[in-house]
DNA sequence: TGCGATTTTATGTGCATACATATTAATTTT
DNA sequence: AAAATTAATATGTATGCACATAAAATCGCA
């Protein structure tokens, strides 16, 4: 009944989280030393240190070097949110999707735009586009975009593709920034979802860099009701 | 100058990363096996292999058996999320966490939560309380507790601890469930957390669960500006 | 006693090797 | 030609070993 034997590393992290849920390793207790662990499980070292390195990344233990490894007292849950192309959102949920562009222009933008992008007096790019479920709007696109930095852009009208995709595809970028939010909804935006005014809306904020310049930032506004879920 | 000498999985990364950001492995092409990448950067395999699967971890590659690992075209931003106590999310703010509670009854909830619950016509422990930085509000926690999964809570007035922390410390879990929203703020809610009615709040709905049963069920409601932001 | 230097220790990581597994490609059989 | 079998291949992972690194614990000396 002994030595059930945990030779693979996705078995140990089983048993790791079956430990630390049970409270058989309480929050804020210490647990044993990987060899410890890879002795009693019959396991090589590099196995237990795959799992417990994996249980750490949920946030579920801290390890410390030398100080050993401890079970999370406040566990900052982790979620893991995937924000999928608008487009893959709505066929998964199985839905039409459809797309409307409702503004391309080569503007010079608000100050705190322009200072985001850095685009002092330049004009840049707006594109404000509807994204439609089953012909009911479903996310309202408003995007700014640096065509110094995204020089095909120009060319393009976003009237059938979706900055969107059509940036993902085009534009190389190093890394970015996602900020959640509610906001009120404006007349304009009220109007555009279709919405009443003031609804409360889910909010997307999100920059791209590529470097340092910015390649585009981009709000998404989605209609009352939407959620985002994860699991724990 | 040639063999910049890849000597550890990060640089690996990186330089993966670099390469797919600058387009040099371009969305949907497939790229070099372990075996050329681990010569070409003089590194051992294994080395290869954890940098990609740390890649395609985010999601900017896909790796499938046999078929090769190949750019994903249209990577699904994997933002993670840490939704830390709200003690500690104030504190990292460097303001003063205050903490009051508003409610404490058992009784037996709205169809909706014992529906969720599991509770069928039993009384349950309804906890809310009102989070406080700088003494101004901040997060509105409007919880259910199944004392028949939680014995412990009974005994607990939850008067100078949020069922948030203390919860965490005593009931063991298995998974949850988390769902972000935007919500107007109600009569009730608006007078709780001082902002004007039906303004736009930022929510968060969490089912814990332990096992079959459902531990605790709770609403978070963040006042008007609040933002949850994240890296890509 | 106080404090800096040294040792100890737990995790972090690299490497070579072997084998597992999924999946495609090729080959043989029907 | 279609189906079933077999081979080839890229990733997945287990293992033993070595050494790196961070940080706690200890020691030594003033």
């Amino acid at each position: 009944m002994n030595t059930p034997s945990f030779r693979n590393w996705q078995s140990v992290q089983t048993e790791v989280l079956r430990r630390i849920h049970a409270r058989e390793w309480a929050p804020g207790d210490l647990i044993p030393n990987e060899v410890d662990l890879a002795l009693e499980f019959g396991c090589a070292r590099t196995t237990v240190n795959r799992a417990l390195r994996a249980v750490a990344e949920s946030g579920l233990l801290d390890r410390r070097r030398k100080a050993g490894t401890r079970v999370a007292v406040q566990p900052a849950a982790k979620a893991t949110l995937t924000i999928p192309v608008i487009r893959n959102e709505i066929e998964e949920l199985g839905k039409i999707y459809g797309y409307r562009r409702v503004k391309r222009d080569l503007t010079v933008p608000p100050v705190a735009v322009s200072q985001l992008m850095h685009s002092a007096g330049r004009p840049l790019l707006h594109v404000c586009a509807l994204h439609l479920a089953d012909e009911l709007p479903y996310a309202f696109e408003d995007r700014w975009i640096d065509p110094d930095v995204v020089p095909g852009a120009l060319k393009e009208s976003f009237e059938t593709i979706s900055a969107n995709e059509w940036l993902l595809r085009h534009a190389p970028y190093t890394h970015g920034e996602i900020v959640f939010a509610a906001t009120s909804a404006t007349r304009d935006e009220a109007a555009a979802l279709g919405c009443p005014e003031t609804a409360a809306l889910f909010t997307i904020d999100r920059v791209t860099w590529d470097g340092d310049a910015v390649v585009t930032k981009v709000r998404l506004l989605f209609g009352p009701g939407h959620k985002i879920c994860t699991v724990l």
